[in-house]
DNA sequence: GGGACGCTTCGACGGGGGCCGAAGGATCGC
DNA sequence: GCGATCCTTCGGCCCCCGTCGAAGCGTCCC
């Protein structure tokens, strides 16, 4: 076993890594991003394990604080504790090494790819659709990243227009970036970061792919992304 | 083994968790934490392990590109490798639960009564004098805390007057919040959280105690303090 | 009621990984 | 040169942990 001599009451990081160091658990985390909630099941088939291999793993993550569950009937659901913990799996993630997987069929490239262009990155936009937004706003100047990343005056009244009052100022930062994983530049996170992708669900600019995080930009939505942001993008029939 | 079953090329949290996963580990990178190279035998005694299990978990945390090391002669110095290892293991540490450990011995409950004081955190202050500076920064209109952390133009100018540059818009944010583990309040971390913790060791303000983490305010200190942001703090003989 | 489904518990299996001490190479100081 | 110090390699030990399938329980639907 181990000595630890650290300080009283230091954290215990390690505690906190090893729910990540495994693939499996990995895996579920990584899908939980999309920020909804995951039954057992769909989570075991999403990694390729047991059933009874699924419920161990949950278990670690729930009681670890990094999930929080809620039974309906046979079903357990389960999704990310708090945009906290999503912050912190998308610290990781932007930092680690990338898989270097063999594609493996035909569904699942397509879906890759679908996911590369636009997401949702726990409850907020990513993929290409999600940069070329926040990159959008930036040339508009609703956001500035001179220190840190902010949104201006304009851009409160931009989103004020589009009916998203800002949330009053809590723990949680308004506007933050989020190094997007197919990209390699950030996209908009934080408090606005979700509320717009929540409007443009509820606006029907973007639509759902399937049951993963994959999402495909409507006609609607192309259509308003080019009167409110001036932004030029291809809508994706949703298909597949 | 494990089916993984996702996308191509995503992140592979587990690879990058793993490395922290360990209670050693974790130990070494907390140490490091202060900012400073290392040797290989100081993080094996600081951890309480052989030299060769410190041997093979610094080539691990160096090959996976959390550590880089220096040879000197016969000595092995590691640091973190960047200030974004820095953060990521800061906001791990954030969000870990706390160590249960029994109190060790009188040094070593000196020294953490000393940690809780002030130290260094990565490369900027933390402890309840970190924390005390950044609510005294508030209070003064240097930071302004209503959407995301930012520093006013009153801000840097203060900083000016010090002799302290805003450092160029790089990747890194000039100022960034870091939640401290003993106060559990906010402190300032960030480009101007390093470069103001650079002035206040070149200015004398603050002093090394022994070979950690843990720092000693000075006579020169306690008055800077005062005259600059009229915060009113006792100077800490550094004995011990 | 009966069958399908979702989840959990249990036992068994296998492998990986952390630990140490001994021995040896490299470097430094005298 | 010679001992002390720092680090590394190697072998061996042991425990932990992830995996599965079988069996069982609860829920839902017909």
């Amino acid at each position: 076993m181990n000595n630890h001599d650290t300080h009283v009451g230091g954290p215990d990081l390690a505690a906190l890594a090893v729910l990540l160091a495994d693939g499996t658990r990995a895996d579920f985390c990584l899908a939980l991003l999309d920020g909804r909630a995951w039954t057992a099941t769909e989570l075991a088939r999403h990694a390729g394990v047991a059933a009874s291999t699924a419920t161990g793993h949950l278990n670690l993550l729930v009681s670890g604080g990094l999930l929080t569950q809620e039974r309906q009937g046979r079903h357990r659901y389960v999704r990310l504790a708090d945009p906290d913990t999503a912050e912190l799996i998308e610290k990781i993630a932007s930092m680690a090494p990338r898989r270097a997987d063999p594609p493996r069929s035909l569904p699942a490239a397509n879906r890759s790819r679908a996911l590369a262009r636009a997401r949702t990155c726990y409850d907020h936009l990513a993929g290409a659709l999600g940069v070329a937004i926040t990159e959008a706003m930036t040339d508009r100047g609703l956001l500035d990243w001179e220190q840190g990343l902010t949104l201006t005056s304009d851009g409160t009244a931009w989103l004020a227009e589009l009916g998203i009052a800002l949330p009053p100022a809590a723990r949680r930062p308004p506007v933050r970036s989020c190094l997007d994983w197919t990209e390699r530049r950030p996209h908009l996170a934080g408090a606005v970061g979700a509320a717009l992708c929540r409007h443009a669900f509820d606006a029907g600019w973007i639509t759902r792919i399937g049951t993963n995080r994959a999402v495909a930009l409507t006609d609607a939505g192309e259509r308003a992304l080019k009167d409110r942001l001036g932004l030029a993008v291809q809508p994706q029939t949703p298909v597949s």
